[in-house]
DNA sequence: TAGTGGTCTAGACCACGTG
DNA sequence: ACGTGGTCTAGACCACTAT
C-alpha cells in the first residue's frame, strides 16, 4: 500500500557535506545545521552586511542544494537568535543595532513611573592602553595588547543614572577617539557595527549589589557608600568570540533592571 | 505545469476551528496556533500532568484532523516555552520543576568561584492574613481575600545569601502550613506543584540595589545599609494568571547573579 | 521489531508587500 | 501580477528507546 517515492533520488543517505571521514554517526549534524552554518558564515564573512536583505528561501535552496523546508528551518534559528529579521512579503534581513528597539534587549533599564527612557550619554574619557590582566584574559587578548577605555555616564531626564566602563580589543577599533563617539548619534552597538564592522550577538552579564565608591559615587551624584547596581557584562560576536568586557554601575532608585524568567 | 492535489480535499480553507463569526480574516490565527492552544488546555485542565507523557504525535494528529507536521509546529513552541519536554525515541512529556535543572531557571545565582551550589532552606515563619493593597493588586485579589505570607533564608555552605518574602493567594494555598513546607524536600515550585497543582511558567523581575534596614541585615548576618539585591518578582501560571509575589534580598559578595542577553 | 520523535522533501495554497 | 515569507499536507527515511 506504500507509494514509492515520485522519482528523483535524494542522492545521499543524509550526511553528504562536512564530517571529512566516512563515519556513520559520531559527528553527524542535520542538514539544516549545516546550512545554518553556511548563512552564519556570509553573515560573517560580511556577504550579507546588516541591514541588507539575504537571497530568498528558494534560491538559498537551490544554491545549497536543499529543499526550501531546511533552509526554512535554518533561518527559523537564526532568526530565533536575532541573527536574521523575517519580514513577510519582502524577505529576509540581516539583524541591525542602529533601527531595533535594541533599548531593551541590551539595556534593560526601566523607570519605576512614567519616566522617560530617553537619555543622552556624556563621555569621560576614551583613550588606549594596556589592559589590566584580568580585563586581557576575558578579551582572550595577549598580555601587551592594546585596549581600548571608554568611560562614559548615561542621563535619564538630566539625572546621571549609569556609569559604564567599557574595554575593546584595540586592534579592532582603530581610529576609535572620543571625537568620533562624541560625533556619532545612537547606540554605541550601532557604531560599532557600522564603524567598525563588528556586531554584538549575545553578552552575559554578572550583577551584585556594590556600595559606590568615591570616584563613581561623584560622577553619579550620589554619596559614597550608596547601594549601585554593578553590571559586568561580557559581549560577544559570531563564534563566540568576546569583544567587549563592560562594567556599569546603575542608580536604581527610579529605574529597575528589568529581567523575564521563561 | 501546476499538477493537481492528489485526491482527499483539505476540506477547508485554512480556518475551520474557532473564531466563531464567518469573517474571512479579521481574526485569522493559524492552525497550529488553534493546536497549540488545544494542547495547552489539556496542560491546564490537569488532563495530563507534570511528569506525564502525553499523546503522540500521530495519535493528537488524528485525534484534531491536522497532519503531523502542524502538531509537530504547535508542540515545538510549547517545548520552546519549557511547557513541553520533548525525549527522542520516547515521547512528549509535561515538564515539571520536580527533576529539572530549575536551580538556573528560576533562582540565577552563581558562585564566584569553587563555592557550592547546594543550600538548603530555613523557613522564618509561614502565616495567612489579608494581603497588602499593593500585593493584591498584583495578585489579582479583592482587598478582602486571604493571602499567604512565608519568609525563609536560603543559606549556602551554611552561610545565609537570600531572603525571600513569598506571597501567594490563600484560596489557591488551602492547608499550607510551616510544618508542611519544612517537610518537604526540594525546590519551592516542585511543591506548589505537585501538592497544589499549581505550576509557575514565567515570571517577571524586577532588580535593584538597596541598603539591608535592621531587620533584614540582621536575618542575612550583613550589617545595616549593606549593600543588597533586592529582586521583585511575580510569577505566572497558564493564561498569564499571578500566583506568587515574592520579594527577594540577595548578598552578592561571593554569589552573583547571572543573566544572558540574547 | 515496533513505536516515538527528528529530518528532509515536494508541492499546494495563503497573506503580505510591491510594482 | 509577481515574489516573498507563512502555513499545511503527505510521505519517506533516520535515530533513539523499549520490549
Amino acid at each position: 500500500m506504500t507509494s514509492n517515492p515520485p522519482s528523483s533520488a535524494p542522492a545521499s543517505t543524509a550526511n553528504d557535506r562536512g564530517e571529512g571521514s566516512g563515519a556513520r554517526s559520531p559527528t553527524f549534524s542535520p542538514l539544516y545545521q549545516q546550512i545554518k552554518a553556511l548563512i552564519t558564515q556570509g553573515l560573517e564573512n560580511g556577504e550579507w552586511k546588516p541591514g541588507e536583505i539575504i537571497p530568498s528561501e528558494v534560491e538559498l535552496a537551490g544554491r545549497y542544494k536543499v529543499s526550501q523546508g531546511t533552509v526554512r528551518k535554518a533561518i527559523d534559528e537564526l532568526a530565533a537568535e536575532n541573527l536574521l529579521v523575517r519580514r513577510q512579503g519582502k524577505g529576509t534581513f540581516v539583524a541591525t543595532h542602529t533601527e531595533d528597539r535594541v533599548q531593551f534587549r541590551f539595556l534593560r533599564l526601566l523607570p519605576d513611573d512614567g519616566g522617560s527612557l530617553v537619555h543622552d550619554s556624556r563621555l569621560v574619557e576614551c583613550r588606549r592602553l594596556r589592559a589590566p590582566a584580568e580585563i586581557a584574559r576575558q578579551l582572550e587578548l595577549k598580555p601587551a595588547d592594546p585596549a581600548v577605555l571608554i568611560r562614559r555616564v548615561l542621563a535619564f531626564e538630566h539625572a546621571p543614572i549609569v556609569l559604564d566602563e567599557i574595554w575593546l580589543p584595540g586592534g579592532m577599533f582603530k581610529g576609535l577617539t572620543i571625537e568620533r563617539l562624541a560625533s556619532y548619534e545612537g547606540p554605541l552597538y550601532a557604531m560599532f557595527e557600522t564603524e567598525f564592522g563588528t556586531r554584538m550577538i549575545r553578552a552575559s552579564e554578572k550583577i551584585r549589589a556594590v556600595a559606590a565608591e568615591a570616584p563613581v559615587a561623584e560622577l553619579l551624584g550620589v554619596e559614597t557608600g550608596f547601594p549601585l547596581l554593578s553590571v559586568e557584562r561580557v559581549s560577544y560576536t559570531y563564534g563566540d568570540r568576546p569583544v567587549e568586557v563592560r562594567r556599569g554601575w546603575y542608580v536604581t532608585t527610579r529605574y529597575f533592571y528589568q529581567n523575564d524568567l521563561s
